[in-house]
DNA sequence: CGTCGTACTTGGTGTTGCTATCTACCGGTA
DNA sequence: TACCGGTAGATAGCAACACCAAGTACGACG
C-alpha cells in the first residue's frame, strides 16, 4: 500500500469502520471486500480483523456468530450505543481536522 | 491530546507542515505556536521538531540557520522541488479519502 | 485427495505522535 | 551576581496502528 494512504488511514479506519457498520452490521471478510471494492485495493485483511478485535474490546461493538455456507462462521459485528458515541467523537475530529487542511488546500498556489 | 485526534494526525500532520512550508519558509517554534493557536493546542513542540528531521531527512525541505535576536538560531525551512512532489502526493490521497469519508458522512443517519 | 474461495487469527515490523527532559541564548529583576 | 521566563531546538523511550506473512478452519468441486 502507497505509504501515505497507510500513516493516513491511522486513525480514520476506525472511524470508516465504525460507519460502514452503523450503516448494517456486517463482518470482517465482508468489510475487507467491500472497503477494497470502493478503492482501498491494498488494504489488507489482518488490518480489518484487528482492527474489528480492538473496538470489539472497547466495547464499540457487539457480536453475533453466525453461520456461513461457504466456509468458517461469520462474526457479525453491529454498533451499540458505546459505538455510537464514538462514532460522533470521531466526526467531530475529522470535521476540525477537514476543514483545516482544506483550508490549507485553498491557499496553496 | 485527545487521542482520535493523535491518531488522526498520524500520516496528515507532515503534509499539514508541508503546506505550510508551501507557502512560505518557517521554523520549528513558530510552525508550533501558529497550528496551536489555529486549534491544535495540545500539539507539542516535540512533534514538529521530529517530524522536521524527518522531512530535511527525506530531502523535502531545505534548511538554513538565521540568528535570533531572542534565543539561540533559527532553523527556517523550506520546500525544495521534491518537498512539493511529496505535497502533490499528499493532495492527492488526502483527496481520495477525504471524498470516501465525507460519503460515509453524507449516508449516515 | 488436492485446490479454490470463504473466513478468521496472530507474531513481528516500521512509522509516527506523545511524554519527559535536556541544552542553549537573552533580557529583566531581585 | 543569581534566578526566572520566553524563545529555540534535540532526543530517548513509549504506545498505537497499519502492514507483512503465515497459519488454521470449513465447504464444494474436480
Amino acid at each position: 500500500m502507497a505509504n501515505q494512504m497507510t500513516e493516513m488511514l491511522k486513525g480514520t479506519l476506525e472511524g470508516i469502520v465504525l460507519s460502514i457498520l452503523a450503516e448494517r452490521p456486517a463482518y470482517g471478510y465482508e468489510i475487507t471486500a467491500r472497503l477494497r471494492e470502493q478503492g482501498f485495493a491494498d488494504l489488507v485483511e489482518g488490518t480489518v480483523y484487528a482492527l474489528l478485535v480492538r473496538i470489539e474490546q472497547r466495547g464499540f461493538v457487539d457480536v453475533q456468530k453466525v453461520p456461513s455456507e461457504k466456509g468458517p462462521p461469520r462474526k457479525v459485528y453491529s454498533v451499540n450505543a458505546q459505538g455510537r458515541d464514538q462514532l460522533e467523537e470521531f466526526w467531530r475530529t475529522w470535521s476540525f481536522l477537514a476543514e483545516r487542511i482544506e483550508q490549507l488546500h485553498r491557499e496553496r498556489n
